[in-house]
DNA sequence: TGTACATCAGTGAACGCGCGTTCACTGATGTAC
DNA sequence: TGTACATCAGTGAACGCGCGTTCACTGATGTAC
């Protein structure tokens, strides 16, 4: 929390607002977590700002161009968190995938309107993270055993995309059953690993 | 084809539409498919129905009245859908679910408005259509090795609606590679039950 | 079989609203000399 | 260090638009007798 001239009105604020671009972003993120890609206007992330609706134009074209730089942004925050889970694979290859795993519903979690800008808004994804984190993983594994490394990256992609559309937004979405989805992925981590021939950890209790 | 008085003005239609509650509920699913459940007016369907923009508040009380009975009737298509997949589970458990799972695929890719309108529209899902048929397949598994049901039947689920939602979809949504949908699914549905310990048929061309 | 009447299912005009977008403008900031 | 000026980043008024919704209305349909 340390941008300057942030919206909270500290202070007198002159003419020009300072940071404009970085607080529209922020108003669409808070404006998609509320009511979704779709039901974000451009004009109300102007007022979300305390700025008048002409001057969203000096830093945008239009509502798309907006959507899209957040929809960027997001593929680019979501890059550096899987990223830094994956921790080099230490301590195994299993464990750190498992991080991974998390940190992927984690986000989809803090970040609704991060996820939902990039995997909803018809926003083209480019080089996916969660599907370079899987080659790792595929990478480490014995030859003879390694399956189709695109095909298992995409069966685990849909695996979490499933369990974070489905069990795991922050936002109204979300479907609420007794099992966490933390535990519902670890679960079928190791069910889908263990049925490609790899040997697991046991699934049990205090595991995660 | 044969509804009465379809849309497209063959003969006089006269003063009363004839069917336009049903002719309201088409135009929203075309109107869905191609802009999304979040893309489409009252005002809008009712003009693609030839129809005055206050025709329809003689059958709906307001938007979202029309939105949540399109998104019960993709339920209640859905559910005959899989449940005529299933088929009685013959010739055995195993093809019979795979069966559901591709009716699954087809469906999300068929009718990709219903599709929206259910997992998109913040519709809550009721009895979902998709847990019923997988714990249809738990219970014919051995004793023994009988997985916790519901765990088991959020994981297909979830795997099954990644799939639909990142590679399946019919519309603009969806991304393209090398492997087929249907593929990747019974691949993935093989290798999971592998992992639970079911011994089922091996994984090869031809398969589908 | 005809007629009178109630009800149903539309019309079309009107309203207030918020949005996207443009325009000429102006205060604030940076820079050359 | 001061001053003149160019550029930047806002304002606020205005526009046309489509939407949701209402209203009094009217043509079409069904029904009692």
């Amino acid at each position: 929390m340390s941008w300057p001239r942030e919206g909270g009105r500290s202070g007198p604020r002159g003419y020009h607002h300072g940071n404009l671009r970085e607080a529209l972003i922020r108003a669409a993120l808070e404006l998609i977590a509320q009511k979704g890609p779709a039901g974000f206007t451009f004009a109300e992330a102007a007022r979300w700002a305390g700025v008048s609706p002409a001057a969203p134009y000096r830093h945008f074209r239009d509502r798309d161009e907006l959507l899209i730089d957040v929809g960027r942004r997001g593929f680019d925050s979501f890059a550096v968190t899987l990223d830094s889970a994956w921790r080099g694979g230490r301590p195994d290859a299993f464990t750190a995938f498992d991080r991974v795993g998390k940190a992927y519903l984690q986000f989809a979690k803090s970040e609704p309107a991060y996820y939902s800008a990039m995997f909803e808004a018809g926003i083209p994804p480019k080089a996916s993270p969660p599907l370079q984190e899987a080659e790792r993983l595929v990478a480490t594994m014995p030859t003879q055993h390694r399956p189709p490394v695109l095909m298992m990256t995409l069966h685990i992609w849909a695996l979490l995309h499933g369990i974070a559309s489905l069990f795991g937004r922050g936002d109204a979405a979300r479907r609420s059953f007794p099992m966490s989805p933390e535990d519902l992925l670890e679960a079928a981590l190791l069910i889908y690993l263990r049925g490609l021939g790899l040997s697991v950890p046991p699934l049990g209790p205090g595991s995660s």
